[in-house]
RNA sequence: GGCGGUGUAGCUCAGCUGGUCAGAGCAAGCGACUCAUAUUCGCUAGGUCCGGAGUUCAAAUCUCUGCACCGCCA
């Protein structure tokens, strides 16, 4: 029976373009689920999209469409770009769907039922021409701080999720698991935010009707935030909890950006415990992306589209970039010229000239029939270690989702490939035939260390390292047992790689 | 305003509990090799470790203070 993984990215907004931001959680998403199934676990890998909410109903209503009609188009541009960029997604739900909504509804309503949910009035000011509540505090000379105009006093009636209730446990549970909020930056912030005293949070609307309806009273529409949260176990066919819920819950990891963490590390946290649900293991929240060294937004009309960048370098090369360029939870610059450099300087030049020399070596010399290697010597045995070294840092370091380092701890092993022809010169082994045996043992040390890098690669980069271990007579990288030293077999063909990543002229 | 964080080579940053900690990668310069995608390998950085004061035999690393920037909350 192997063990359960089970992670999420957030259900995208679909009134939204998809844009680095998104592409950015679900690679990572990604390459997690997928080196976790390399180390032999049943991975659930969710993603989905957030159909209700005002912003839809009224975009939809501006394109002169319904609000369903809308998240059906808009959710294929997520789902299409998914597909691009190889997205081993288990599944992807839907707000809109049964599933949810059945849900949803269930889980509100055993809330209520415990009296967590209890039926109030919301009083604040109100802005009518933007339909949106605002607190005292936000009022900017009294007036809506989004248009300016005057504000009037309006109750409301609502109902609120008694959060206040939480506030201790929820505290005391951040304080017991050092690890279920991350990084530990946020995690300072999230403590001390509790500490300030949590309030009861209204959980419904009466301004739209897009959305699940309050059960047993339709004039109420669930808060689009309580909805959307609860995609993480509808997902697994909660309140059914003998299929999947039962197999997955409590999730593993949940990525999000630090902009919804609060959603994420309070109030689902307390929703969760209200209903006498486990909690989830970890969550943790990445940074954000500038642009060029500019806040991406749509007024400097400078938001990166992730077509376009496939387009332009390919699936694989902004793969790496991603995840690469930044510690994970950090904030990042995104640039053109630092995503050439990466491709030029990391893929092309170390990783992808890596192979071509050494396969076009195993070609010239060998006829690409790859031999036994004899007894190892000092050099050989260092380069040995170092991959199966690799083996064990790159564990610890995605089990803390550091996926820039294990990068790094992965290139030094390349390096090291690089460093090793040019101290071992089979050039000059090769032109002695009394060196055959030698040069042979050269050749395997040389393809079995890269084998070993493409399987672990396999999990960032799936295509190019298809490729690789194509062009190192390999198959795929389905196992743990992989990553073994001495998987190459003697007899093994070994074919001339084309280049992986073709240099970026500028 | 409250709380927290950051400020180290041209750029991006490592440096945990103080004593080979003055480092890595990229960029730049020089040299070597030729199997390779003109790729790789080696060498080259005279940076007040933001300023000031203090603790200590010893501080980038601790304390205080000033400045600058950032985050969360209000």
């Amino acid at each position: 029976m192997k063990p359960t993984f089970y992670l999420t990215t957030p259900i995208y907004y679909v009134n939204d373009v998809p844009h680095i931001g998104h592409a950015y959680t679900t690679v990572a998403a990604d390459v997690l689920a997928r080196y976790k199934r390399l180390m032999g676990y049943d991975v659930y890998f969710l993603t989905g999209s957030d159909e209700h909410g005002q912003k839809v109903e009224k975009a939809a209503t501006t394109a002169g469409e319904t609000p369903l009609e809308l998240a059906d188009r808009v959710v294929k541009r997520f789902q299409a770009l998914w597909d691009r960029l190889g997205i081993s997604r288990n599944d992807f739900i839907r707000t809109t769907q049964e599933r949810h909504k059945r849900g949803v509804s269930q889980i509100f309503k055993d809330i209520l039922d415990s009296g967590d949910i209890y039926l109030g009035e919301y009083e604040d000011w109100y802005c009518t021409p933007c339909e949106t509540f605002w607190t005292e505090t936000q009022l900017i000379d009294g007036r809506c701080p989004d248009c300016n105009r005057p504000v009037e006093k309006l109750k409301e009636e609502s109902y609120f999720f008694r959060m206040s209730k939480y506030q201790e446990q929820l505290l005391a549970h951040i304080e017991a698991n050092p690890d279920f909020i991350q990084p530990k930056s946020k995690r300072n912030e999230i403590i001390s935010f509790v500490k300030e005293g949590l309030r009861d949070l209204s959980v419904s609307r009466t301004t739209f009707s897009w959305g699940i309806p309050v059960p047993g009273n339709d004039r109420h529409i669930i808060y689009v935030w309580f909805d959307a949260l609860t995609n993480y176990i509808t997902a697994l066919g909660f309140p059914d909890k003998t299929g999947n819920y039962g197999r997955y819950w409590p999730v593993d990891v949940q990525l999000i950006g630090k902009d919804i963490l609060r959603f994420h590390a309070v109030y689902w946290p307390t929703f969760l415990m209200a209903a006498g649900l486990p909690l989830p293991k970890k969550v943790f929240a990445h940074g954000w992306w500038t642009v060029e060294g500019q806040k991406m937004s749509k007024s400097l009309q400078n938001v990166v589209e992730p077509n376009m960048l496939i387009d332009k370098y390919g699936v694989d090369a902004v793969r790496y970039f991603l995840l690469r360029e930044v510690p994970f939870g950090l904030d990042g610059d995104f640039s053109h010229s630092a995503l050439i450099n990466r491709i030029n300087s990391d893929l092309a030049n170390d990783v992808g000239n890596l192979l071509s020399r050494s396969t076009a070596m195993a070609v010239k010399y060998f006829d690409g029939v790859l031999h036994s290697p004899s007894s190892l010597t000092e050099i050989d045995i260092a380069l040995k270690q170092r991959t199966e070294e690799m083996v064990t840092t790159v564990e610890k370091l995605m089990d803390e989702l550091a996926f820039s380092k294990t990068l790094q701890a992965i290139w030094e092993v390349i390096s090291a490939g690089n460093k090793y022809i040019d101290d071992t010169a089979p050039w000059t082994l090769a032109k002695d035939p009394a060196n055959n045996e030698r040069l042979a043992t050269v050749m395997y040390c040389l393809l079995e260390s890269q084998r070993i890098v493409h399987c672990l690669l396999s999990s960032f980069l799936p295509s190019t390292a298809q490729k690789a271990l194509a062009s190192l007579g390999s198959s795929d990288a389905v196992s743990k047992d992989v990553l073994a030293w001495g998987g190459l077999q003697a007899g093994t063909k070994i074919i001339k790689a084309e280049a992986l990543f073709p240099r970026i002229e500028e």
